[in-house]
DNA sequence: ACAATACGCAACTTTTTAGTTGCGTATTGT
DNA sequence: ACAATACGCAACTAAAAAGTTGCGTATTGT
């Protein structure tokens, strides 16, 4: 963890954070995460956000590589993408075992 | 899943992931997870921004309860509070375990 | 006692984000 | 053929976030 590259792979999940960060697209995952892709109006209604709104969310989610969308006739289906997740709690896992760690070094020198 | 505040629950999260969403503070988050706490002037050098900045970043960790502060004389410090990574963690582990399911449902759909 | 250190508070600017409205185009159903 | 549906693009507003500067106060070290 002392090369100059650590510290940008420690950094690189905030987007993925930033993404869910926001209640209306936890909401949008929250609906995808059945796995099922939905198009666009369809996570449109059930809000009182615009369609506009929504599509903004869902491209966010979508530069974060939190979801891919698939455009079928004249409309595009949003659908997670669980690889992504699973990069953000490797970081989350990452930083409890430190603290574990962290901990298990403070009593052992205790108990010494 | 089909109760009012089963939404909110869902949506908890969203603060503490819009915390963690931002690279300065995720650089703060590394550097106090060895479990050790930190005044806001040592968590200051090692970056080009000043102190104030630094401090705004801190407060929203703290709000977010990703971090606790204590005053120690003149100085503040800050630890690591790593029950919210445990919360931050929890949610990330319910999306992918949903999904999980439905992947499985549809192999076993499949499989019919 | 006094200089240096470590903060907090407040005002301010700049940038980003969330959301809207309006309009045009491609696709689908009848 | 044509109406309805599902989008995308662009311009705009409003609010929140990131960051700075200036200044005052408490605490520490000599």
């Amino acid at each position: 963890m002392s090369n100059p590259s650590a510290l940008e792979a420690t950094l690189a999940p905030a987007p993925i954070f930033a993404a869910l960060g926001d209640p209306t697209r936890l909401a949008l995952v929250g609906r995808l995460s059945d796995g099922q892709a939905r198009s666009i109006a369809r996570l449109s209604d059930d809000t009182h956000l615009t369609r506009q709104a929504i599509t903004k969310h869902l491209r966010v989610l979508e530069t974060a590589g939190l979801v891919r969308s698939v455009r079928a006739g004249r409309e595009s289906r949003f659908a997670l993408q669980p690889e992504t997740f699973a990069t953000a709690r490797a970081y989350l896992d990452s930083v409890s075992r430190q603290w574990d760690d962290a901990l298990a070094r403070l009593q052992a020198f205790v108990e010494t």
